[in-house]
DNA sequence: CTAATCTTTCCTGTAGCTGGAGAGTCAAGG
DNA sequence: CCTTGACTCTCCAGCTACAGGAAAGATTAG
C-alpha cells in the first residue's frame, strides 16, 4: 500500500502523514527499492487512531501518549483516563474563557446601533 | 518614552510592541539619534487598544481594521458592528464545536472505570 | 568609573501542518 | 516502445502571534 491509499483510507491527507512519519509518530513500515514508504493495515489503523483522537483535540504529544497505550495490551485503563480527563478539563477550561468572551462581545454588539453616525460602543470600549 | 514605558504603559510585553513595530500595525512615531524608538500617548493609547481587541480574540488583521476606524473621525458605526458580530459568529461556532466535543469526550469518560485492567472504551472509541 | 539595566538587530523555535518546486517512478494506452 | 498522467520523493518556505536568546551598543545610578 502506497502512502496516497493509506492516506485515503485513514481520512487524512498525503502530507500529513509524511508529516506523521517525520516526527516519529506513526512510521511506515519499511519502503520499496525506489524508496516509497509502504503503509500495511496496522500502520493505517495507527493513522486513523491519531486521526479520531486529534478530532477529539488531542495534542500529537497526547496521541503519542495515547498510541503507546493503545499499543501496550497490558495497560491500565486508568492511564488512558488520566489523559483523557485532563483533556476534558483544559476544555472546559477554553469552554469557561469562551462563554465569558462571547458574552462581553454580544452586549458590545446589541449596544452598537450599527447606522451611519461614528458613535460606536465598541470602539469605546477598546478604546 | 521609550519601549519599554510604553510596554508597560499599554500592558504588553516589550518583544510584542516591537513586534507589533515589525509588521506595521502600531509603529513608534520616531526614533533617537541612537536608534531608540520613541513612543507618545497616541502611540501608546493605539497599542493599548490592540491589547483589548487581542483580548477579546480579535486576530491581528482584525485589529488592523479596527484600528483605522479608531482612527477614522468618519467612520460608520455599522462598519465596526459588521466586525464584531462577524467575530462573535465565530466563537459560538467555536463553542458549539467545543461543546460536542465536551459531551462526547465526557461520556467516555464516565464510561471507562479507570482501574488496572486493560479495557478501556476510550480506546475502543478511537481505535 | 563601573555595574546594572535597557535597547538594538538578528536568528531560531513554537504547533501542526500546507503548498510548491524539481525530480524520479509507475501503470496504462496507443 | 513511447508517451502521458498520476503518483511519489526530498527539501524549503510559510502560516499565527509571538517568545527566547545572543551579541552589541546606550543609558542611568551610585
Amino acid at each position: 500500500m502506497n502512502i496516497g491509499s493509506a492516506a485515503r483510507a485513514a481520512g487524512l491527507p498525503v502530507k500529513t502523514v509524511r508529516y506523521y512519519a517525520d516526527i516519529g509518530l506513526v512510521e511506515a513500515p519499511d519502503r520499496t527499492q525506489t524508496g516509497y514508504r509502504r503503509y500495511d493495515e496496522a500502520a493505517v489503523r495507527k493513522l486513523a487512531f491519531v486521526r479520531r483522537a486529534r478530532d477529539f483535540g488531542f495534542s500529537i504529544e497526547e496521541c503519542r501518549e495515547l498510541l503507546s497505550l493503545y499499543e501496550d495490551k497490558s495497560r491500565s485503563s486508568a492511564d488512558v483516563r488520566a489523559i483523557a480527563a485532563a483533556h476534558l478539563e483544559e476544555i472546559e477550561e477554553k469552554q469557561r474563557q469562551l462563554a465569558a468572551l462571547r458574552d462581553e462581545l454580544a452586549l458590545l454588539v446589541t449596544a452598537c446601533r450599527g447606522d451611519d453616525r461614528p458613535d460606536c460602543p465598541i470602539l469605546d470600549r477598546l478604546a
